[in-house]
RNA sequence: GGAGAGAUGGCCGAGUGGUCGAAGGCGCUCCCCUGCUAAGGGAGUAUAGGCUCAAAAGGCUUAUCGAGGGUUCGAAUCCCUCUCUCUCCGCCA
């Protein structure tokens, strides 16, 4: 969420840097809403205060028995023009809120502005493209071929955009997650936090997924239809949180909101979290894309980021961080190259974004394993997550996110970019200790 | 799932309709005193807003005692709903 004060300070300049992004605000309505909330909230807390005085006085005169009744009588009056002029305030507030709530962050100075994907600017890469003497299998073919990777069986349990892994490819799969976490407690400095999958709306409100991007998660009803109590009326109407849980579309949700409505001591900043967990999307609006393979799936594996940082210092922990998942690839020895997202096509909450895409043989193109953003304070607005600053004042964190890496998106990585001739996939040195010594995946028969 | 108890400031804890943003204690900060240390004395110590101000400072003001609603001139206090925590029973990985 953006600071308010400033679209009210310089709404024209704040509305010029979201057009950068393609982002039209409602100046109209904003102004309009603003000025009439300005009015409301003085006029509702006058009348507050003349309130208060009054109540004030009937309880000085009560205590001295004396009459109040002319008092009372005045405050009686009072208290019907209060609940008008605040429930209109409320409905304006909430009109400026829902637009604040749809207003994206405001791309960093330094982003290129752009259209599309088209638009992103190459930072550096790293490692060469394999050239192979032989046709390179895409990992459907090679997976199934071994006989460890099964899409039709995982169609007939779930349907489409769910995979099923056995044998030594599942255990690649975990040693992936081990891997990485191992490298970033023990190199990196990051705590690993084990998470609630299902979360509430509030902590999605937090980080941005709620309310814009429902549509792109696994909601699960939380009361019976039927048997149970059912929604009611009033919770429709009241807008309130139903209390519905999400599945969560990746642990930037449950790692970030541990700080939400928490003022922390600046002393135990920055802090770094990671976690393994399953994300769940429903990825609402991509059905023609990628629908081959585990490239993109409801249900997909990642060890994710988390900083939360002193202000001064977010832009020098998205490079950092960003070099923790790099680190990940180099060490599996996967060539990858490292992209600065350009303004149309960063996520709704970052300032600042670097992909970082893998090689991908069998799809001949780079493709994203890793994003890592920084959010500034537009997700701290959002949870009220604070640290206590030098001086003793509250002040919003900055909250940064990347992945660390997409464990699926590496498994396809690892099985295009180490394939032989013989259709077996060699085990990346680093990962031979976590599968228990094991140097090439082969084929059952 | 059943029965009961509870949720107050950084922490502990008082407060059952008014003068309460909230006693008291602890902690913390500053000052005084004491040649060190200990003890003692004093002052201060929530958060988010609004208006004012060129800005800072300041001033005025509103809201917040788990959340939401209600009663009332007035709610931490009374009523309703919800959430969470604890205890006991049942069930269970």
């Amino acid at each position: 969420m953006l600071d308010i004060q400033l679209l009210r300070s310089d709404l024209e300049g704040t509305v010029a840097r979201l057009a950068r992004r393609g982002h039209r605000f409602p100046v109209e309505e904003f102004s309009t809403l603003e000025t009439e909330r300005k009015l409301l909230q003085t006029r509702t807390q006058e009348l507050q205060a003349r309130r208060n005085t009054l109540s004030r006085q009937i309880g000085h005169a009560k205590g001295r028995s004396e009459d109040a009744s002319a008092i009372m009588a005045e405050a009686d009056g009072l208290g019907h023009d209060i609940g008008q002029v605040e429930s209109r305030l409320e409905r304006i507030q909430a009109e400026l809120q829902h637009i604040l709530l749809q207003t994206p962050n405001l791309p960093h100075v330094s982003v290129p502005v752009g259209k599309s994907e088209a638009d992103n600017r190459a930072v550096r890469s790293w490692g060469t493209p394999r050239v192979f003497e032989f046709a390179a299998k895409d990992h459907v073919s090679l997976g199934e071929s071994l006989g460890l990777l099964d899409f039709s069986t995982a169609a007939k349990l779930s349907g489409a955009r769910f995979s099923l892994m056995t044998g030594a490819l599942a255990r690649l799969h975990r040693a992936l997650a081990q891997f990485m976490l191992d490298t970033h407690t023990n190199e990196h400095g990051y705590v690993e936090a084990y998470v609630p999958y299902l979360v509430n709306a509030e902590s999605l409100l937090g980080t941005g997924q709620l309310p814009k991007f429902k549509e792109d998660l696994f909601e699960i009803p939380r009361r019976q239809e039927g048997g149970g109590r059912g929604f009611s009326p009033e919770d429709a109407r009241s807008g309130a949180d139903d209390g519905n849980l999400y599945l969560i579309p990746t642990a930037e949700v449950p790692l970030s909101n541990i700080v939400r409505d928490r003022i922390v001591p600046h002393e135990s900043l920055p802090l770094r979290l990671t976690a393994h967990t399953p994300c769940f999307r429903s990825e609402a609006g991509s059905y023609g894309r990628d629908t081959r393979g585990m490239i993109r799936q409801h249900q997909f594996d990642k060890v994710e980021l988390v900083q939360l940082v002193h202000p001064r210092q977010s832009y020098e922990a998205l490079e950092i961080l960003t070099g923790h998942a790099e680190k990940i690839l180099q060490k599996l020895g996967l060539p990858y190259r490292v992209m600065e997202l350009c303004t149309a096509d960063m996520g709704f909450s970052a300032t600042k974004t670097y992909d970082i895409e893998v090689w991908l043989p069998g799809q001949d193109a780079y493709r994203e394993i890793s994003s890592c953003s920084n959010c500034e304070a537009f997700q701290a607005r959002r949870m009220q997550a604070r640290f206590r600053n030098e001086k003793g004042r509250p002040e919003l964190l900055h909250t940064l996110n990347g992945s660390g890496l997409a464990i699926g998106r590496t498994l396809v990585a690892i099985l295009e970019n180490f394939q032989n001739a013989d259709g077996s996939v060699s085990i990346p040195e680093a990962l031979q200790p976590h599968m228990g010594g094991m140097d090439r995946l082969r084929g059952k028969a």
